[in-house]
DNA sequence: CAACTAAGAACATCTTAGCGC
DNA sequence: GCGCTAAGATGTTCTTAGTTG
């Protein structure tokens, strides 16, 4: 059994979150409409009571400035990937990937392996 | 303007579904109860007209064998990077994470840009 | 068999109001 | 100010049935 998505998406939430210095309400003021009274929908989402829909994920990761993916990543490495990944150039991405690339070359059948 | 998350995700969940060579029924019938018209889900989510929670997301992806994030991955390097990426080692994994943290370090307010 | 669509039933979140620290 | 919760209003997806190539 794989963690649950809600709790994955708990965790990344929050520590994007923390990471940016706002609180629940700061948050819920940059993606609700109510600026005052957002921070209901982020602590649902934060204690799994909800789940964001991707719509609003997407507005999460751009008010937190993470890439969206990361808020789906799976373990911690990926995470940290998507955000090392996030702040590289075009150029610097190409090689990190063609590295990447040739690494996973030759194996069969181990994609999304723990 | 950025791409809709829903374009997003039916861009790569249409992607990962045909890399396995799967109809919209097969599978539907892996995510759904109902293995005869359980197509109709997914193809409202390529068609964009309804939107997969994280728990649908995930079972898709589980079904697909790509990692979760990749379902979500903004751009097309970064979701080359979650593929090949899942496809390695954990010590396969640090070493290029550590590489990316190394071209990333140094640079401010970066972060999530085209 | 493939992709796709309509419409009501069923289910989720969102908003408002409020709690204790 | 902070995190957190209850309950009805609101808006969504899901299922069933069906069309088309």
């Amino acid at each position: 059994m794989s963690t649950s998505v809600a709790a994955i998406f708990a965790k990344r939430l929050k520590a994007a979150r923390t990471l940016r210095g706002l609180s629940q309400r700061a948050l819920g003021g940059l993606v609700s409409d109510d600026k005052a009274n957002g921070s209901v929908r982020i602590n649902r989402y934060e204690q799994q009571v909800n789940r964001a829909d991707m719509d609003t994920a997407a507005a999460l990761a751009e008010a937190l400035n993470v890439p969206l993916a990361y808020l789906f990543a799976e373990d911690d490495d990926q995470a940290d990937m998507l955000l090392a990944f996030a702040k590289l150039t075009k150029t610097e991405r190409s090689k990190l990937l063609n590295q990447a690339k040739r690494l996973a070359a030759g194996k069969r059948g181990t994609a999304n392996k723990a």
